[in-house]
DNA sequence: TTCACACTGTTACAAAAATCACAGCGAATA
DNA sequence: TATTCGCTGTGATTTTTGTAACAGTGTGAA
């Protein structure tokens, strides 16, 4: 099976959001433009992404809404619930966790991490807040493999390193910072200032040039 | 000038971020595989990049740290501040709020929006909350033109729709929902919880085939 | 003054990604 | 039964993006 590209993955997760915010008595099958005019790629992009994972719909009815989020379902999520962890219960940490807690059924949040004595030791927002302390202990305990990281950038690296030798996979990196880790460790980075001025500089350009052309 | 693909943007705005983090008094100068490193990106693909905004540096010194910060605050920052609003100053809103103050010199954060009678009209983490109703009116006294949208799902369409309106070119968008908007405005979508399912990939996959070969 | 060196800038090339375009299909119609 | 229709699945093609390679350059050593 040939590898699928980052991107593509991106897009098969997309779509499941999207399939999954309809209601399948309403429209029970959906056609590739359909999706192509909800997600915002084109329609030939979309059908080849649901070939690359295997998945075929009826050229009269289209795909079938349940068999389509059922087949994403089996290709995205791992069959055991995913563990996660978030280290860093600042505001923004909180923000996060509130925001991602039951989401998907397929991840959890099981537990949270500060170095602040006041928070630790105790439920914060439904999830057990641990000392810095014990996470490699709660880290191989839980088996948590993937770690959301909202600390200050400065503590980020040590952070990166040290859950990544407890055991950790994947990291959604918020702190403003790159990770230099071995490649062992996926990283996702989030810089949100960078976001800002992307977008910042972007509308510009359309101020000046009256439009844009492509839109993720 | 052609046309630098967006990818490269955001490359650029992340080199900017990196070199702004070192002492030019350390060291004065960088060479292309020096940032390559620090930025996980290659020293051609730097190269070229800054190339593509017309920077020089010399085959002896490499680049003039200070001279290349320059370079990329031209190109990326607009002459004047730009002026940004948050729309929905729940536990997130504050959260990027908070984050985002201050952090850059041509980017202000100028007003926030809520629609709860309890935040609005009274200064929340530096910067005065309006009611949903004053939207077109400061958004015009203020020069307002990137908006971040940090308000539910369900009311994020018709949100994006107003203020798209009211004059705005670009939104960076935490709402986990598509927004259907005319190209004349810039969209980044910024959904935390597709991002967790992202990374619960990856790390799935690094796990059973032992690494990955590119980061991000 | 000549040479070697390590870098940049840039062109040529390769790889990856997106798009096109069309065969094939099943249903509906007549 | 034959025909049309609009869709899917997919090979071919184009476009985009990233990489490799190398000529050009200023510096410092000999």
């Amino acid at each position: 099976m040939k590898q699928i590209p980052e991107k593509a993955i991106e897009r098969l997760i997309l779509y499941r959001r999207i399939l999954m915010s309809l209601n399948p008595s309403d429209r029970p099958n959906i056609f590739s433009h359909e999706l192509a005019t909800l997600s915002g790629f084109s329609s030939a992009q979309i059908r080849r992404d649901l070939m690359a994972i295997g998945y075929s719909g009826s050229p009269v009815k289209g795909y079938s809404l349940n068999n389509l989020v059922e087949s994403l379902n089996e290709f995205i999520d791992s069959e055991e619930k995913q563990h996660v962890a978030i280290i860093g219960l600042g505001q923004l940490g909180r923000a996060i966790l509130n925001y991602c807690k039951n989401r998907r059924k397929k991840i959890e949040i099981v537990a949270s991490f500060d170095k602040d004595p006041q928070k630790t030791d105790q439920v914060i927002l439904g999830t057990h807040c641990y000392g810095i302390d014990k996470l490699e202990k709660i880290i191989k305990e839980k088996n948590i493999r993937v770690v959301i990281l909202a600390i200050p950038a400065e503590e980020a690296q040590e952070m990166a390193e040290r859950i990544m030798k407890a055991g950790i996979r994947g990291i959604l990196n918020y702190a403003p910072t790159n990770l230099y880790l071995d490649n062992d460790v996926f990283v996702e980075n989030r810089d949100m200032i960078l976001a800002v001025e992307k977008v910042a500089y972007f509308s510009r350009k359309i101020d000046k040039e009256g439009f844009v052309e492509s839109l993720s």
